[in-house]
DNA sequence: GCCGTTTTCGGCCCGACTGTTTTCAGTCG
């Protein structure tokens, strides 16, 4: 299913870049933004919508909606033309650098030529920046840095910009005559919180016949900017995003063996061949064979593959041999918590502070997704650009209570997400916090503290007996700013103490916390909630990433507080 | 450029932090 929105969303923000970067309007810089994400978080879909009905998104009027309109029908926004043919593409990609923003990015543009980040680091090792107004040493260092931070990443994507073209690639292919089965396998299957490129799997009655269509539909995609590589069984294409896609087309005997071989990581299979080796059989990409008759055995599926093996199907988020393989041989793998495990939702917005849609469609969104519970929990005073204040959030109760659990029969949750000051201290005292069904406390600023206050600040937000969950607890985005540094295995041990539990921030850009910390904070008894920090109706479905995360951190579900009872919850959530 | 009215133009999220600046501009959340 191709969603516009998001496309929509993509060119309105670049229009606001572009606005920011030539020296517009500031306001209508923020109108632009605003109207961006209005459109990428609306609830309907806006293709096949006319002018007036656009108008009906929220901050669109009527020239944003003629804009779009003009999308809708011919594909492209001539005003935005316009500014792109003025500003590189590459001045935009700058301000991607953390520090540097429009205005920077249009001295650099205007003074220096700089129309690349590769240009940037270049005139800096160069010292070409010397002398320029606004860039002194500190923020030559500070751009360096930035941009090295990104450069971890690296040409990686966060994985709902993967999921999202796997997402159209997959039932573009499917519907191609003769593609019998297609999925995606690799890192975006193992659900890694970032995906270097799109491994998507074919399976055809026979690839000599079939094969030739699925290629030719595969390379003819709208949104493929590059032809790689094109090949009878494999071919690799690049998006508009700069993303590449693979595809393999295999015979359908070999669909569960070419599965587990392109799903696994590197090491996995390694591992796995090996214990095909030791029982005398070969696996690979076609199957598994008998290594004295030459034979194929098994290859059409997945769990037959690993039976041969004489291991259980395993876990596609699993399969890093990080354990997993030792695990199945002797204790068992782990029954790791699913989606449909997943009860409600704990960490959620609405416009009263920065979220999109209004508290009454997140409760009908989140209803009608079977949840059984569900909490709000807006932004506290000291984001102070949020505006929340003792009588909103009192309102703002009043009109959840009022919602009740009539019609939906869930259970509603008023909460709030507190700042944690650089001290650990919160936003509001405790007989304030007493009237909270729960709350969720997170880092918003003061990222670079040392190890040993980052920890002491941790660990005092938990000692808050009002505080029971902490979020995105990293607080790192990916791509964008460093996970905060903090001595963990002291902070996972105050939270087993206190009662407290650990968020698992499911939106794309955080998975916070990571996987590899999840299960450190696991193996030493700590609690999770997996929430989808919805800032708007389309987010409530990213919880699928915060639960593929979970997994890759081993999470059973006994240890997901949002997937107990709600009478168990409310036990937990109490204060003390 | 959108919104919400004091319906026709004024107000628009606002404070902290950082660096380079000597009084503030840019960036961020």
């Amino acid at each position: 299913m191709r969603r516009c929105n998001e496309e929509v969303a993509g060119l309105l923000q670049e229009y606001a870049d572009l606005i920011a970067i030539t020296g517009g309007d500031a306001f209508k810089v923020r109108v632009y933004e605003k109207a961006a994400r209005s459109v990428g978080g609306y609830g309907r879909e806006i293709d096949g919508m006319d002018a007036a009905a656009l108008r009906a998104i929220p901050n669109v009027g009527a020239s944003i909606a003629a804009k779009i309109d003009e999308y809708l029908r011919t594909g492209s926004i001539h005003q935005l033309e316009e500014l792109r043919t003025n500003i590189p593409a590459g001045v935009r990609l700058l301000t991607t650098i953390p520090t540097l923003g429009p205005k920077k990015a249009m001295v650099l543009y205007h003074e220096r030529g700089v129309d690349s980040i590769e240009k940037l680091e270049d005139a800096i090792h160069a010292g070409a920046l010397e002398g320029l107004h606004g860039f002194g040493t500190k923020t030559e260092e500070n751009l360096l840095h930035g941009i090295e931070v990104m450069r971890k990443t690296g040409s990686r994507v966060h994985i709902g910009i993967a999921m999202a073209v796997a997402e159209e690639v997959v039932p573009a292919l499917s519907a191609v005559p003769g593609c019998e089965r297609c999925a995606y396998a690799g890192s975006l299957r193992r659900m890694k919180d970032t995906i270097g490129d799109v491994d998507i799997l074919a399976s055809v009655g026979d690839p000599a016949d079939d094969s030739a269509a699925l290629m030719a539909a595969f390379t003819a995609l709208p949104y493929v900017t590059e032809v790689i590589a094109h090949g009878e069984t494999k071919s690799s294409v690049r998006t508009a995003a700069g993303l590449q896609v693979d595809l393999r087309v295999v015979p359908r005997d070999s669909w569960g063996a070419a599965l587990q071989y392109f799903t696994g990581s590197k090491a996995h299979n390694i591992r796995t061949r090996e214990i095909a080796v030791h029982r005398k059989l070969k696996l690979s990409e076609y199957g598994v064979f008998d290594v004295a008759t030459g034979e194929k055995i098994t290859s059409a599926d997945e769990a037959e593959v690993y039976g041969m093996l004489g291991l259980p199907w395993i876990e596609p988020t699993l399969r890093e041999d990080t354990g997993e393989i030792e695990a199945a041989l002797s204790v068992g793998l782990p029954r790791v918590v699913t989606s449909t495990d997943i009860r409600g939702d704990l960490h959620t917005h609405t416009d009263l502070t920065d979220g999109l849609a209004p508290l009454e469609e997140m409760v009908e969104a989140a209803a009608a997704r079977g949840y059984a519970y569900y909490a709000v929990t807006d932004h506290a005073p000291n984001l102070f650009m949020q505006r929340m204040t003792d009588e909103k959030a009192l309102q703002q109760r009043e009109r959840l209570r009022r919602l009740g659990t009539a019609r939906h029969g869930m259970t509603l949750l008023h909460g709030c997400e507190l700042n944690i000051g650089p001290e650990g201290e919160v936003d509001w005292p405790p007989e304030f916090l007493a009237g909270f069904d729960l709350c969720v406390a997170s880092v918003h600023s003061h990222f670079t503290q040392p190890p040993e206050e980052m920890t002491r600040r941790l660990i005092r937000a938990c000692e808050n007996p009002y505080v029971k969950i902490i979020g995105h607890p990293t607080a790192r985005i990916i791509g964008r700013r460093e996970p905060v540094d903090a001595d963990w295995p002291r902070v996972f041990d105050a939270c087993v103490l206190t009662g407290t539990a650990l968020e698992i921030d499911s939106f794309p850009d955080r998975l916070d916390l990571p996987s590899g910390l999840v299960r450190r904070a696991a193996d030493r008894g700590v609690l999770f909630s997996i929430d989808s920090d919805a800032h708007a109706v389309p987010h409530l479905d990213v919880m699928r990433y915060g639960v593929g995360t979970a997994q890759r951190g081993w999470l059973t579900p006994d240890r997901v507080i949002n997937t107990w009872p709600v009478d168990r919850l409310r036990e937990f959530l109490r204060p003390g």
